[in-house]
DNA sequence: GATGAATGAGAATTCATTCAT
DNA sequence: TATGAATGAATTCTCATTCAT
């Protein structure tokens, strides 16, 4: 096959991407190298010239997600002209704000994603991205806003059950369905942080249906 | 080998009895049939000849055991005797009641589960038991010690947390972590079901450290 | 491929003989499992559920050649009608007696091998063979044909230098080559071993150039 | 990385004293190009400019090593000053002589080397030096101190047998084996050479145990 | 019902070698 | 001279599944 040469960064990006693309399309364990190559057009060995093995690959992609989450995430709880809630909403808002091609978190969290992917990014998201979260919490108390004892433990508790509840197809909810339990996730977040009832409406905007 | 006949339904429940065992021990992907009929003493066709593939098993165990749970969980569901707050503990409280060798709920979503498994029957698990659990809440909000409006979706945001938060070592948490993180799971579902904080103490025993 | 079942004792060795007759046409390194499969006719998996990797088969292989050459040598050494020359003769002459398929040990020993094979069997061979050798020679020593202090260690270095020196043909010698090189091993042995003058003449008969 | 610039002989120098080291460490099969040119510090292309193939530079370190070994021998044969049993001592007595850093015949053959490499330069060894340790005994038989009939071909069996008995650990012998084995070596080179028994104690020189 | 030898389509990984720059 | 990204054939090994007995 006729030999294109590309900039390091540029071919281990491609793989990464098109590695990413196809473990969450059809499975890390059920998507080969072979397939990853095939896609892209490159040899066998052009994979291992930039991984050392299959599970590095994966690696890679789950620090190069939760590295563009984490980063977002502290972009919005360091800056110093936010309310609390509204860092809340801005982290956790299912509409989009601002420029186009930015991911937001929560639709990062709700791509079908495949058992490893999953627990490693969702597991990792959750560990991370808690604390960040808490901070948000601490700082809400301190406004009067929020009301609650252990923002970490909690602010863990929920974003698990959110994120395992509405994420991906694991449960085969209908649109419908999620939108129930989206609202009613609402309610219990509020109560748990001690908020003023309505206040985290920003997570289930009206809107047309899709 | 000799051959050793027995009766059909007593073979195959020592083949699902093995196959869910070594799945949990050393995950579904990792144990071949191989290592399955090695450990019983039977041979390659046998597995064979009561089930069609592997993840034909797999079902088979998912569904055992959710039969398991879903039937103790209906038993105390259905006991007229106890009040919703009884039925409660019964079914989420951490100690042990009655005789020795019932696995209680909570017990058994706690097992050392791989992924596979775990997604199976995590999941059905939230969905099987989550309309037993909200019918109870029901009768809670009948005997005035719940207030929640939507029952089944607040049970399942719940149940989903608690699950998967706690489930398994998914998240890596030492055992000081896990203490902190269940009391605040108290706090959270006494708040999300308008129950009298503390009333769901049972989740949390005091007793001495193991 | 047509499936045909074999006794496993009979399918082991097949595949032992076509892998060892591989090994020293090829060599190991060179000779894949594919190319054994491929000369017997059987599938990969058939090579795999009777030996577990590559070296294994290595190891079967050096073991029943080893096995077959120090049986015979032990029955020569343990036969009482015969003298230390007698049995000398026996296992090191050239020429053929007796029945027309036993190998005997010259004949073994100079067969085109390559390096690990040869590594692992010639080695091997001097190892186990020396000891009985060297009871041959004390016997001649009794029986005043020999003359030697350390038995042992005498045969290992004669047979180190004659089974390298006139193995294989590691050092590409003619056939007029081999034969002056064989007279003159003729003469150390016989010193070496304090031993009459043409007493090892056995060694070399006169015979019609092949 | 800095492209370094060197006289050619230079880095074709720097390339096999690499990787002749790297093939005794490693063993030439297991040792890749990979690795010799990391170690290096030097890319893939440079190495496959000074040399066409892997078993092109394992041809030019067999070489190398016995143009040295060779040479040694030839200069040591070639003094008029020496008798043929001082010759003999020069090149097979265990005790350094001379300058330091200079490495003896008897030494460099037992490096610890590989099987590729040993078949390599251990057999070519045998080959060229053989006639050069002949010529010296045909010296030896004019001074009366070795009286045989065929010198080159004894000197190959007897130089084989030293060679592969005791070099690197083939054999796994111990210390003290290897010991008992070089006295019995020497008295069968006495014997096989006709010399004076004792006359070859400097094979075995008494010394205090390592 | 039961056996276990046999199947074969992959899978991951290695590495000597090439070639555009 | 030198670089290093790219190649791809080859290799070992796995394992769910089949089928003759």
């Amino acid at each position: 096959m006729a030999r294109i040469v590309k900039a390091p960064e540029e071919r281990r990006a491609e793989i990464v991407e098109t590695a990413d693309r196809l473990f969450r399309e059809v499975g890390y364990a059920k998507c080969s190298v072979e397939m990853i190559i095939r896609e892209i057009g490159v040899a066998k060995g052009t994979f291992y010239y930039y991984f050392k093995s299959k599970p590095d690959i994966l690696e890679a992609i789950v620090e190069k997600t939760l590295g563009q989450i984490v980063e977002m995430a502290k972009d919005v709880a360091n800056d110093p002209a936010l309310t609390a809630m509204q860092k809340m909403e801005a982290l956790l808002g299912s509409s989009h704000i601002g420029d186009e091609d930015s991911l937001e978190v929560a639709e990062m969290l709700h791509l079908p994603e495949n058992r490893e992917l999953h627990e490693l990014t969702n597991i990792q998201t959750v560990l991370q991205l808690s604390p960040i979260l808490a901070e948000i919490v601490e700082q809400g108390i301190g406004e009067g806003v929020f009301e609650v004892e252990k923002p970490l433990e909690t602010i863990q508790f929920l974003f698990t059950g959110a994120q395992f509840l509405t994420d991906g197809d694991m449960f085969g909810f209908s649109e419908a369905e999620l939108r129930a339990r989206r609202l009613v996730m609402q309610a219990i977040i509020e109560k748990a942080l001690g908020a003023e009832p309505g206040s985290f409406q920003f997570m289930n905007p009206i809107r047309a249906v899709q």
